[in-house]
RNA sequence: GCCGGGGUGGCGGAAUGGCAGACGCGACGGACUUAAAAUCCGUUGAUCGUAAGGUCGUGCGGGUUCAAGUCCCGCCCUCGGCACCA
């Protein structure tokens, strides 16, 4: 140990012991148990940014915390490295997207040990290498066998920019979500997965994880999953033996119909007869809600006014037998429901705007629920309210002008009417989902192939597991726009059919990248696995991961991807439970100040406010700089980047180096008598020390636990603060006081491994103690209760509940002395005055309320 | 509009219904220094007071309680998600 604090000197020191002697490296264990910590697999752009200091920082911590007592800690790190900045930089340069991408890893893989994150870096995988994509093919082809993969044709999210399809999770707001151009829809045949089989576990399942997972994102899931319960009804079409189909969460206003309206791709706009004089009018408007849709940006979505035409068709109310005309409008989206809605102008929003534009009759049919008893009866119903309705009602109540169903409850009646809908056979209970399935078809060349054949006899052949992986070639022309470069490499693209052995052609599309990061945290347990994607018993014993740590930005994309890949995995037999991660931290964002301005942002190239890791690191060392990250601001806070922060946690490093500077020798002397002085032998301020030192490991303890690394290290400093008021000589100190510094010391130092690794390694050492703190019997520290006890109080005394004074009392002062004493107090006295004790309140060892009148 | 999170000093933030503001940053004062940096000591919610001490204070308005930042009711503001989803 050097006198003062040198951290480019440890921390170099530390990391290559660390690289020797494997210390983070994991196998099975029958005797510990397994702990799984997960950070989120980062893109490898080429450089670390504070975001992912943030994300391993709190994963490292949380590491060694469960090492230090006793867990197997499985904490790895990978790569999600298909994608496409190797593409673009591959068009920029003219160089082949692996070696930009290689080249990337390196670099970062650099980083990353400079930071001394405890990886167990046997175990880095990365996506685009062939013995991973392999068992993306493979997994593909089993949701294949069975009906879980297809491929059809469909309108979708195309991102001009970038030139390829994005999902629905990826477009979410009408703009790319990695460059933020303007979404546009495009008609291409592509693959999907249906996830929508499983929205109903996605739901379901949530109850396994809640309290795990942070609230906000299982809303998050939820919307997007967009669970609503209602009935299909049929409309008859008049004079045809056509009907059409609506849903509604409302079919208790059905009484209220007076229009059906029909998305402009609605099938039954193709069956309106020739002659028909309206048909060219409806053809017209269908094509150009068609145009619209496809050039619709984000902008113009929100102001895009509602607008319909008359088919002339009519249909039938199967309640009422009353006729209603049939129209098309271009509010009603084909994707959701049915694509047809019957609209109930009185009692809903759109439908109510609809009908005030086109004149459609607006005919009330709940009102509401009103204490006052006369009010039903001095709110006559009439057939024309429309005059008197400003707004939809669109709460329920109870139902009138309905027929029969005339002053029933709202919410009643609609569940009676779905099943007598359905015992009647034009209708029947509904649910829908928002959820769509999820395109994972990419027109580009860096993502893992679709191991699909197409031979011209037979059809769609998948490839066989035998030939896996389908193997991405080096270099193709990738200026071709639209189509996967793939398309263009003949080598690749020109094979024979499986089956019959006559030529035929490979798929050329590449999977979306979220593909890779569903599963791969399985293939951490098992990243070399020739045979299988992972041996079942190695899986068994580290999954599911016990925390997950990322940002919020995948609430929905990737954890909801990797639960669905996982119920997948569950249903062939691959994994015993239903849901991946049983506990989940999202970060807040680390921000920082635009220069000029008075805004906190992301940081990030174009604000120029990115602050480099690396410089970071040089001037302050990796210790302070994990230190200042977890102590500046609670996990899931936004992080506001400052300075002088660090510098903050370099003080309290020099001094705790200091401080062990100080008392080491002492401490080294007293090694061999490690047994503890009777109570008798410790000062006052040494059994003071001791007490805050118990008390210190205690709240850290339960602060770990909730992940509240900021307290912790609040709770440090405290400790060490009280070390530094210890103001015994080294050179005069008493065995007892001795012992009581190496508690101390000892337990900060174990305490603060987490958040310094290097500097508590060194302080470790030069404590006395050989072969490094994981190896040696070190273990997190236990609080004495009896030790943490204060043995003096001050008790506050309230008056009426205003603090007034305080008095003396230990914590086994009973509770009458501490009334006496209390009302005795001379300045409590001089409140009460002459006036009337009502009584006394008294939480032992915490307060006195004196109630007076 | 629906759903969720959040409003506490100059700042980041602490507080099982029981002393609001732990810990840190910044600021101010002092020591050391020829000087500066570093380091160390002290002060730092507002307000009145020379002081002892008093009064006010956790977005706003009510309520429950001996006692409310914390619980309940009604608002306001803010951040995030979804959104012609029928």
């Amino acid at each position: 140990m050097d006198e003062k604090y040198f951290p480019e000197k440890i921390e170099e020191k530390w990391q290559s012991r660390w690289a020797e002697t494997g210390a983070f490296e994991v196998e099975l264990s029958d005797e510990r148990p397994a702990f799984y910590c997960l950070e989120m697999l980062p893109y490898p752009s080429g450089f670390l940014h504070m975001g992912h200091v943030r994300n391993y920082s709190i994963g490292d911590a949380l590491s060694w915390y469960k090492r230090l007592q006793g867990f197997n800690v499985l904490h790895p790190i990978g790569w999600d490295s298909f994608g496409q900045p190797a593409e673009q930089a591959a068009i920029k340069r003219g160089i082949i997207p692996r070696d930009w991408t290689e080249d990337n890893i390196a670099h970062m893989r650099g980083q990353l040990k400079r930071m001394g994150i405890s990886y167990d870096w046997r175990r880095e995988i990365a996506a685009h290498t062939p013995e991973y994509y392999k068992w993306d093919q493979w997994f593909f082809l089993k949701m294949y066998e069975r009906g879980l993969a297809y491929r059809r044709m469909s309108q979708v999210n195309w991102c001009p920019k970038e030139e390829t399809v994005l999902s629905n999770e990826q477009s979410s707001g009408g703009v790319c979500w990695r460059c933020g151009a303007d979404v546009e829809k495009k008609d291409i045949e592509q693959w999907f997965l249906r996830i929508t089989d499983y929205a109903e576990r996605l739901l379901d399942d949530m109850k396994e994880i809640e309290g795990g997972w942070p609230e906000r994102v299982l809303t998050m899931q939820r919307n997007w999953i967009g669970r609503s319960r209602g009935a299909y009804v049929d409309f008859a079409i008049k004079d045809t033996d056509a009907k059409v189909r609506v849903f509604t969460t409302r079919i208790d206003t059905i009484y209220g119909a007076t229009a059906i309206v029909v998305a402009a791709e609605h099938p039954l706009l193709a069956e309106l007869p020739e002659d028909s004089a309206l048909k060219a009018d409806v053809m017209q408007f269908v094509e150009r809600v068609k145009a619209s849709a496809r050039n619709r940006t984000n902008a113009s979505e929100e102001e895009l006014e509602k607008e319909g035409v008359n088919t002339g068709l009519l249909a039938v109310n199967p309640f009422s037998g009353e006729t209603m005309p049939v129209w098309v409008a271009n509010y009603v989206l084909m994707d959701y429901g049915t694509g047809a809605v019957m609209s109930v102008p009185a009692h809903d929003e759109r439908d109510f705007e609809f009908a005030q534009k086109y004149s459609l009759p607006i005919r009330r049919v709940i009102e509401r629920i009103s204490h006052e008893q006369e009010s039903i009866e001095h709110d006559p119903v009439r057939e024309d309210q429309s005059a008197a309705m400003q707004h939809a009602f669109t709460d329920y109540g109870i139902l009138v002008n309905s027929g029969d169903w005339s002053g029933k409850l709202s919410e009643e009646a609609a569940s009676v009417m779905a099943r007598i809908a359905s015992e009647k056979g034009f209708g029947e209970e509904a649910v829908t989902y928002r959820l769509r399935d999820w395109g994972v078809s990419r027109q580009r060349f860096w993502g893992a192939p679709v191991p699909i054949i197409y031979c011209d006899s037979c059809g769609i052949v998948p490839v066989p597991e035998k030939d896996l992986p389908v193997r991405l070639p080096d270099r193709a022309d990738f200026t071709g726009a639209g189509e996967s470069p793939l398309a263009g490499v003949a080598e690749f693209v020109n094979t024979t059919c499986p089956k019959c052995e006559g030529s035929a052609r490979r798929e050329t599309d590449t999977m979306d990248t979220f593909v890779d990061s569903s599963w791969y945290f399985f293939r951490y347990c098992d990243p070399h696995n020739a045979e299988k994607p992972f041996d079942q018993e190695k899986v068994a014993y580290w999954t599911p991961v016990s925390q997950y740590i990322g940002g919020i930005d995948h609430a929905v994309m990737h954890l909801l991807y990797t639960r669905f890949w996982t119920k997948f995995m569950h249903d062939i037999g691959l994994v015993s439970f239903n849901e991946p991660v049983e506990r989940l931290m999202t970060q807040g964002m680390v921000t920082n100040q635009v220069e000029g301005t008075n805004e906190w942002k992301r940081m990030s190239k174009s604000l120029s406010n990115g602050v480099d890791p690396d410089d970071m690191i040089v001037a302050y060392g990796a210790d302070a700089v994990r230190l200042f990250v977890l102590f500046a601001a609670p996990p899931e806070n936004e992080l506001r980047w400052q300075e002088t922060g660090i510098e903050g946690a370099v003080r309290f490093l020099r001094r705790v180096y200091g401080m062990v500077w100080r008392w080491h020798e002492r401490l080294s002397d007293a090694l061999q008598k490690q047994s503890e002085p009777g109570v008798e032998e410790f000062s006052t301020e040494a059994r003071a020390l001791r007490r805050k030192t118990h008390q210190t490991i205690a709240r850290i303890t339960e602060d770990f636990e909730e992940l509240h690394f900021n307290t912790s290290v609040a709770a440090l400093m405290e400790l060490s603060n009280a070390l530094g008021d210890f103001k015994v000589e080294p050179q005069s100190a008493s065995t007892a006081d001795v012992y009581a510094v190496r508690e101390a010391l000892e337990s900060l130092v174990l305490m603060i491994t987490p958040f310094t690794p290097h500097a508590a390694e060194e302080i470790w050492e030069a404590l006395g103690h050989a072969g490094g703190i994981l190896s040696s019997e070190a273990r997190w520290p236990k609080a004495n209760e009896e030790l943490a006890r204060k043995e003096e109080l001050e008790i506050p005394v309230q008056i009426n509940g205003k603090l007034r004074s305080r008095i003396n009392a230990t914590p086994d002062t009973p509770e009458e002395e501490l009334r006496a004493s209390a009302l005795a107090d001379e300045k409590v006295q001089g409140f009460i005055g002459g006036r009337e004790v009502v009584k006394v309140i008294i939480v032992p060892q915490r307060l006195v309320n004196i109630v007076v009148r």
